[in-house]
DNA sequence: GACAGAACAACGATTTAAAC
DNA sequence: GTTTAAATCGTTGTTCTGTC
């Protein structure tokens, strides 16, 4: 719980510490710039770091913030021996299971009892609006499976360039049909995450997922990065007007003109390739939502090697 | 293995928004 | 107010998970 702070009339210098005392009118004001606050629409809490001993205050305050846990060691074992002591006089005999069972859920109401809880929590479970609240949409983006798609086009260029001296390289945009070798194709393809859905043909099913999305999209999106492509814009299920208003940046004016009502948001066709090209499209949201970047996940064996070519890329970028 | 409940996706209905 | 499309909501069916 935040603390009443001190009110001052006008902002000062303080003579005796040099700290600067911003007008504050009243005690649960934070130190704000209305301009800062404008511009990123949130609260803040601004300070002025006057010396080394506040920036190194400051320092060990949010080193404190970002490392500490819910409550300490010593306060937890407290609260579990203060659970546990009853039971030791306790002599009915019970099911080990049962007392088992008792002594985690004493503890657990013991630790419970004693977290603390804003206004903000109490009141949304009170009001049964759930244990968050946000004011945008997110959505994850894996991204193990667009590093190991990659990683195989890396390799498989390779392979190619290496082989180039005898044959032509092969060119293939398909991003599942390029492996000729069918035990590669199918490791690849045990490596990323696919949702079965519906082709062209009703009586087909095909592996879809966003890597096959954002690769085979409409060239008329070529610009727009992973990134920019899961935040603008999302899969649409086409219906045959949808078909004929593809691939067009905005809607014009002559198109507001002769088409009353809501415009069109603008609609974009998957490749040829793509196993949904005729039935499926892309289409732009209207309100972005916000992607969350997941993974990749590095196994164990590669970690080190990975985090020591981090190391060696961090070093060459921060030492001249 | 059977069952119940949770989680999720798909689909249609309804509401909201945008342009005139 | 009308028209149109996007977004949201509610229902239904399927799949997954945990328990017995």
């Amino acid at each position: 719980m935040r603390m009443p702070r001190e009110m001052f009339p006008a902002t000062i210098i303080d003579p005796e510490s040099g700290e600067i005392r911003m007008r504050r009118s009243h005690p649960m004001i934070n130190n704000f710039n209305q301009f800062i606050t404008f511009a990123c629409r949130c609260n803040m809490d601004i300070k002025f770091i006057w010396s080394g001993t506040d920036a190194k205050a400051l320092v060990y305050y949010c080193a404190d913030y970002i490392t500490k846990t819910n409550m300490s060691f010593h306060d937890t074992f407290s609260l579990m021996q203060k659970a546990v002591g009853p039971n030791d006089n306790n002599n009915i005999p019970e099911n080990s299971v049962d007392k088992a069972r008792k002594l985690v859920l004493r503890c657990y109401n013991s630790l419970a009892s004693q977290q603390e809880l804003s206004g903000v929590q109490v009141g949304t479970y009170l009001m049964d609006h759930g244990d968050h609240y946000t004011s945008h949409e997110f959505a994850n983006i894996f991204l193990i499976a667009v590093e190991r798609h990659l990683q195989n086009e890396l390799e498989k260029n390779k392979a190619t360039l290496a082989s180039s001296s005898t044959t032509m390289p092969a060119t293939n945009t398909n991003s599942i049909d390029f492996i000729e070798d069918k035990e590669e194709k199918t490791t690849a393809m045990m490596n990323e995450q696919f949702l079965i859905e519906q082709s062209t043909d009703p009586e087909n099913l095909v592996l879809i997922n966003l890597r096959i999305d954002y690769q085979l999209r409409s060239p008329a999106l070529e610009t727009v990065c992973l990134y920019e492509f899961v935040s603008l814009y999302h899969r649409k299920l086409f219906a045959d007007k949808d078909q004929h208003n593809t691939d067009r940046p905005s809607t014009s004016t002559e198109d507001v003109r002769l088409n009353p009502g809501r415009p069109l948001q603008e609609r974009y066709s998957f490749m040829i390739e793509h196993p949904q090209t005729n039935s499926r499209g892309i289409i732009k949201r209207i309100k972005p939502i916000v992607p969350v970047l997941l993974g990749p996940q590095i196994p164990r064996k590669d970690r080190e090697e990975t985090q020591e070519r981090y190391s060696r890329a961090i070093a060459t970028l921060f030492i001249p």
